[in-house]
DNA sequence: GCATGTGAATATGTTCACAGCT
DNA sequence: AGCTGTGAACATATTCACATGC
C-alpha cells in the first residue's frame, strides 16, 4: 500500500482509538497484540482494523501479530501525534474547564496552551496550570504563543465572534462544540463536535 | 418516498443540526425556509438538505420552501423528539455538570431525571434542579424513575460497572462519553463520544 | 420561473475471501 | 498452522441532472 495514500476519515477516529488501547495495554506490560486482541479491546472489528492499519504500510507479522511499540510509532506519526501540538480553549465554562483538565488529551500529546472567558469574575482563575484570560486577548496571545488550534466552548451566540478573533490571532484549525455554524476562511478547517446532535441520534432508535 | 423508510445515520445528525436551525429562525420570526436559505444556517449543501428531508416524506411546495412549523414537527416526530425522553447522568464532575445544565438538551426535549457520583462529598449537590445521588443507587433510582437512557461521564475505568448498573436498572440506550469500550446485553444500543478522537482526527489535518 | 423531490451516476467506505509470509 | 495484507465484491452515502408541481 502506498506509504502516503489518503486515510478516510472513519479510518483516522478509528486509528485513533486503537492508538488508546495501545497505550492501556503497553501500561499492562503486554508487547505485541494482533487483530482479535485490538477487536476485543476496541469493538471495532479485526478485518477493519486490518484494512486501517494498511494505511500506515506494512506493520505486522503474519502468523504473529503486532508490535505494540512500532505500532504505536506509526499511528503516532500518521495523526500527528508524535508533536506536542498547542492549543487554546474559548469559553471557560464548565465544558471548558472539563476538556482543559482532560488527562486523555495530553496521552495525545495535546498541551493546552491558553484559556479565554468574558466573564470578569473568572479572570486570573488557574485551570490545569493555565490561568484564564480576557477574550478580548484571544488575537494577541495566540499569535504570540504561535497557537494555531483553537477549541470553542462559548454559548452558540458567541461562536462566530470567538472563531473569528482565533483566525486573527493565526488560528487555523478549529474544534466547535457550539451548536452555530461558524463561517471561516478558506484554509481553515473546522470540525464540529454537537451533544445534541448524538443525543437525537440515539432518541430516533428508543422504541416507541 | 415511502413514510417508512430507514435512515441513514449521517442524515439523522444532519436532521437535528436542521431542527436546530429552524427552532433559531422560528424564534427569529421567520415562517418558512428554502432549502438554499438552510444551506445557509447550517453549511450543509441544499441539496443534500433536500435528500434527506425526503426521508420523512413529501414536505416542501416546489417553488416555495419548507413552512417552519410543518417541517419541525416531522422531524421531531421521526427523531423522537416529540415526547419527553428523561435520561440520567452517571458521574458528576465537570463534564457531566456541563451536560445536566446544558440547555441545547431541553430544546430536544431531553429531561435530566437522574444524577449520580460516587463522591460522598458531591452527594445532595444540586445541578439543574436534580441532585446528586450515590452511584450504590443507580440501578434502584433508574428502574424507580422508568429511565431508559443513561449518559456515562465517570473516568474510563469506572466506565463498565457504570453501563451494568445502568443496564440492571433497565436503561437500554447508552451514549459513552468515556474512551473505555464498554460491553453491553443485545438489545443495548451504546452511542461513543469521544473528545479526543475530534482533537486526533483533527491532528491528523494540521500541517507539519 | 422557481424550488422541490428523485432516479441515476458517482464516490466513498466496509466486508469478504484468500494468497502469501513467518 | 496462524495471522497479516489486499484486491475484488458489496454496501452505503453523496452528488448530479432534471422531471414535476406550485
Amino acid at each position: 500500500m502506498p506509504e502516503r495514500s489518503k486515510i478516510p476519515d472513519p479510518s483516522l477516529a478509528r486509528l485513533a482509538t486503537v492508538y488508546r488501547a495501545l497505550l492501556d495495554s503497553q501500561r499492562n506490560g503486554r508487547k505485541s497484540l494482533n487483530s482479535l486482541d485490538l477487536q476485543e479491546l476496541t469493538g471495532i472489528a479485526a478485518t477493519q482494523i486490518r484494512k486501517d492499519l494498511s494505511h500506515l504500510g506494512e506493520m505486522g507479522k503474519p502468523g504473529v501479530g503486532y508490535d505494540i511499540g512500532d505500532l504505536k510509532r506509526r499511528i503516532a506519526e500518521r495523526l500527528n501525534l508524535s508533536r506536542r501540538q498547542k492549543f487554546a480553549i474559548i469559553g471557560a465554562g464548565r465544558l471548558g474547564q472539563a476538556l482543559a483538565s482532560y488527562p486523555g488529551l495530553v496521552e495525545f500529546s495535546f498541551k493546552l496552551a491558553a484559556l479565554f472567558d468574558v466573564d470578569k469574575k473568572k479572570i486570573g482563575k488557574v485551570v490545569n496550570g493555565v490561568a484564564i484570560q480576557p477574550a478580548a486577548e484571544i488575537s494577541k496571545n495566540l499569535r504570540r504563543h504561535r497557537v494555531r488550534i483553537a477549541v470553542l466552548t462559548v454559548p452558540a451566540s458567541a461562536a462566530q465572534g470567538a472563531a473569528e478573533a482565533a483566525v486573527q490571532g493565526g488560528a487555523r484549525w478549529i474544534l466547535n462544540f457550539t451548536p452555530a455554524h461558524i463561517a471561516v476562511p478558506a484554509g481553515c478547517v473546522v470540525r464540529n463536535v454537537s451533544f445534541t446532535n448524538e443525543f437525537a441520534v440515539l432518541a430516533h432508535f428508543v422504541e416507541k
